[in-house]
DNA sequence: AATGAATGAGATTTCATTCAT
DNA sequence: TATGAATGAAATCTCATTCAT
């Protein structure tokens, strides 16, 4: 019999979070201090505290938030697009939701404090099994769709589908990592690139004729 | 006239680079205390700070190394595979040499740390155009690559030879960050996977046959 | 709505002026560590900073609490004095007051290390214009009892009564100065010396006469 | 037998005196590094070194020749207004000249570090009978001077001359202190109003008169 | 549950002085 | 003598977390 309703709490945690991601957008992960979070929210240090262990944990609800939003991406695309959509073009609109997608106003700055996060604390234990989970989950997103893309006859990869994971997720990353965190502009072009690549992957370019 | 030789100092430097590299793989860039440097080199707080300003200046000096090495690293492929290699060989030998490379003991480390510094201090004026300078210093290496592949006949990449440098150099680094950084096995067929995706890229697929 | 009342704050505040007073009395402004202070207050450094912004912003008010004192201190001597006294007396008992003042255990040591403060730091804008506003503070003070002195028919001063009050105030503390500074012994003798120039000044002996 | 003359020594000596007087000036005492005087004389530290064996040994010297300064000052009146002037007015010319000499270049640099140097080491056992040996030589003067008046019928102190020179020494410091480091401004009138006053004190106006 | 004052272990950098060359 | 690289003991302020109220 909790004194203040489940609701109460919700709002409460969410207004927590919403300041948690406001402040470390603006100032990047460990420039953050909890009186930011504090001053921001409105919420005082020891109600913080009782919602949120620590400010790692802030910072792991947040990326829960944001990982379940990139695993709806490919229904979210599919429900758009209908059933003419194949799996090449969902992959391609995929790929340039995501990196088009950084331009929207506040992308950039989670992307920012995200990796920082992860470079930072990625030799505690915790945080590596915490980064394991996340990459299965998703791998595990991904090999389901190329699968059917290979069972729709679509894909035809000359690798293990896993292994196309590994690659699809790291360099989709790394295009991000770019852009954001060595602040080079990312144009048009390379996305397409980038997209290209990741296509021949998937269909399988006969290796032979590629190179030479 | 300085009071020791120019040598001598040379030496104290590399000193205190040598330490500075040991001890930030061994606890990341920010969990590093110049006291740390200081114990591990065997030269005094004062001394360090003689040769470089900062923490900062300790790393940018070890990065601008790195980097030698890594622009350099087309050459010595060349020099070792003699002239009967082509551009796509070297270019695959260039990624099997990085990727693999990691398992070189610390060679993860120093990416560690590195992707740590980056992501901490992007926000930074002069990190900014640190970073922008060393991304074009690449890039101009890359292009002047992949533009002789092409006058070979080699390479008939369908978009510009910029957006395709972005590209090579946004994914190798993404392949490299979530093997180091996020801890996930990186496997040969990965590493191959990979090399595929780029060299596709390059030689230019026709996409219209990839894509269906 | 405070965790602690007022009170306690205030309590709070108090011990750690009282520690600042008696440790920079101890080893002067800038031989004082903030760790000293921490040492004999009792609480913790967090806890100072919580009160105070800096060792300076402690030496303020520390200096702000004695302004008052020697601002008040004109009335407190007409209290005691009661009604009889005349306007010379009271520059007289004001004189003794705080020369012979210093002979009081602790008095010396404060105006020690208040001298280290302002010769120190005179420089920085924002000391400069806290000196310029303390001495404005002191000098309508001293102009509204000289301006008394001269309603009353009891003053005749020759020279404008604010650079009397330039003259008094610089003059009493050159006399403290050579006193605690120079480590210069102050005699009694010394005291009516000064005493006497200060009252010729404020009557307007005539100076033909005095000059020859 | 030198290996260099001391002709060549007196010169270096005084190129670094100079540096060190320049820098204390600009940038006070306790700011100054010896780093800034090597940088501005020009001599090595050790070079430094040699001559002087502390920063404090530097101030000192510069002191010496600053009191040697002031010391003859009286002489270099008198010569300069030949024998028609009597004690009164060599006083008078006297007070101006140190404080209309403060608008002189550099004159107020010199006495801010100089305040600054004695309330930072007054504390010091051999700062303080430096500064007990510098006043009593310029107590040696002052009241000879004074005495010299008396015999001349011009003076008639109703105190004893140590004390009349105590407080000459002491107000004429203050006088300075409160324009220097207060940085409040200095008037014409309070000069005069300054000089008044001393004078009284000299010829000794009637106190019952005076004081009513 | 909520508050916010208190904690205290650090962490970077400075600089007078020394002394090997 | 002259040089200037090396020393290393400080010293201020920060901030995630706790816990008495």
């Amino acid at each position: 019999m909790p004194k203040i309703s489940h609701d109460k709490m919700a709002i409460r945690k969410n207004q927590i979070i919403d300041a948690a991601l406001y402040v470390f957008s603006d100032k990047g992960y460990s420039q953050t201090k909890m009186d930011d979070i504090v001053a921001y929210s409105g919420i005082s240090k020891g109600g913080i505290y009782t919602y949120f262990d620590s400010k790692e944990a802030l910072f792991i609800e947040i990326a829960n938030q944001r990982l379940q939003l990139r695993r709806n991406l490919f229904d979210v695309i599919k429900a758009e697009m209908g059933e003419q959509l194949n799996y090449s073009q969902l992959f391609r609109h995929y790929f340039y939701r995501v990196l088009e997608g950084l331009e929207q106003p506040g992308t950039q700055a989670i992307a920012r404090f995200s990796f920082e996060f992860w470079s930072t604390l990625s030799k505690e234990k915790h945080i590596k099994s915490l980064a394991y989970q996340r990459y299965q989950a998703f791998l595990n997103d991904l090999s389901s769709i190329i699968l059917k893309g290979i069972e729709a006859g679509e894909f035809a990869p000359s690798l293990p589908v896993d292994d196309l994971g590994y690659v699809i997720l790291s360099t989709l990353d790394g295009m991000i990592h770019t852009h954001v965190i060595m602040n080079i502009q990312l144009t048009h072009n390379a996305i397409e690139a980038y997209s290209d690549a990741m296509l021949c992957l998937l269909i399988g370019c006969p290796k032979k004729e590629c190179d030479l």
